[in-house]
DNA sequence: CGCTACCTTGACCGATATCAAATTGGGTGG
DNA sequence: CCACCCAATTTGATATCGGTCAAGGTAGCG
């Protein structure tokens, strides 16, 4: 146990401000969005993107700014957060390779709902709302596919506030961990490791709870041999038991 | 203070089953999402449209059914509320006359993920997905307002969630009442009535908490001659000092 | 006028936030 | 590879908001 340590958290190896034109490419035709765009649009639509690379901690949108833009994150992982004031925020979301976010509602006198905040060294692909309405035109079915992304972010707020008031801490905690597994989870020797960096305050911020709090909840489970962790790290040794938690009551 | 009462709240005239043909278009055409749409598709769109009326306590539709429909209520007043099991709820919005609902995401697969329930009579029409979508293709500035009201609607619920860890209940409450009261508030002799049936429970259901705890919190209000109410009712006298409670700290 | 759903009030207690120190993981530079 | 360092994390003690359980009240509909 005295031996040294380093993160095992994967390394994104993109090169800062720069990810290829062909990594491009290759992320935009895959999204589901884009997956019924006849050939010819998708070319033209694909034009109108400018990519991006940030650091850890850059901010790629700004809460409360004007809403120019349409995201797709082309590497790396990025939080959505929402803030009021000074006092703490919620973590809205994780962000991974494909999706997308910014300005959702597509009108640009809207401001940004939200802040998106880059975790690892990420490149990003960005479109003026104006030029994605304008493919809209051309194709409603894109249209339909913004409105998914929208609904389900929705339901997910939902959610949240419904457990917030209902479920204990440590439940919200489990289930979170669990979600956020599926997501972005990597199988490591012997645990599966969420791949992302993540402070406590992070996790408290998806919960609604205390930075304190979290780190007792994830305290009890490590001693109880169900997680491993390290700092801005977790890894689940035992993802039944978690599941279990959060199905009780 | 002997003397009889009778609920201050407006009463509904209209027939159950029924709202006039007039009425029908003349909602419709003054909805901004239909704003912008030509004449000619207009009227073919809300050819589709059909009509029912509901008793209070009726369901306009249920969360996990089958979203089949997209429905603008036409007059009276419905809650949306998501359920999780048997446990306590969201109460997600009030519903206003000319109020968009129902599975806005537009995908049939999709089923509703809330329900909407009559609090007053009311009357609301109703149009297949499927033939909104198919009016979309003509015109996808209705799908750009569709995506507003989702984003809108996604918003508010972060909002939600960050008071519910944040604020104590009474702030909460104090804010719930100010947005009512904005929206649905009707000046009476000497207070701002907020014209809705509504239960504690429903503004405990808003602001996450318990029907106890808001109970005791408006009984504040009232001895702080801020508010006048009974039940299913509140009306408020002091509008300012209400906005205050919620704007310290 | 009576009944019932809705609302109020009280007592009690537990889960969490707060405040306040330690402790340490693991990145960095030598 | 090792020593250093600091932000991230852990842990403790304490206060308290608000949930739960349990009775009553009462508004106002029929």
């Amino acid at each position: 146990m005295s031996q040294r340590q380093t993160s095992p958290l994967s390394v994104v190896i993109t090169e800062p401000h720069r990810c290829s034109q062909d990594m491009r490419s290759r992320i935009l035709s895959r999204l589901p969005i884009f997956k019924e765009l006849d050939e010819q649009l998708m070319s033209t639509l694909f034009e109108y993107f400018v990519h991006k690379g940030y650091e850890p901690g850059e901010t790629l949108h700004w809460e409360g700014d004007p809403g120019e833009k349409l995201f797709v994150l082309a590497q790396g992982k990025a939080k959505l957060t929402h803030n009021d004031g000074q006092n703490r925020g919620v973590l809205i979301d994780i962000l991974d390779r494909g999706e997308i976010f910014g300005n959702l509602s597509l009108d640009p006198q809207v401001n940004y709902a939200n802040t998106a905040q880059a975790l690892t060294r990420c490149c990003a692909l960005a479109i003026n709302v104006d030029e994605f309405k304008w493919v809209l035109d051309l194709s409603p079915k894109l249209a339909l596919k913004t409105l998914q992304v929208l609904a389900d972010r929705a339901q997910l707020a939902n959610q949240r506030f419904l457990q917030a008031g209902t479920m204990p801490v440590e439940q919200r905690v489990a289930r979170t961990l669990v979600s956020l597994a599926r997501k972005l989870g990597k199988q490591n020797q012997d645990y599966l490791l969420i791949d992302v960096p993540l402070t406590r305050s992070d996790l408290a911020d998806m919960v609604g709870a205390t930075q304190e709090s979290v780190s007792r909840v994830l305290s009890q489970f490590h001693a109880d041999g169900i997680i491993f962790s390290g700092r801005q790290w977790v890894g689940i040794r035992d993802l039944e038991k978690l599941i279990a938690l959060n199905a009780q009551s």
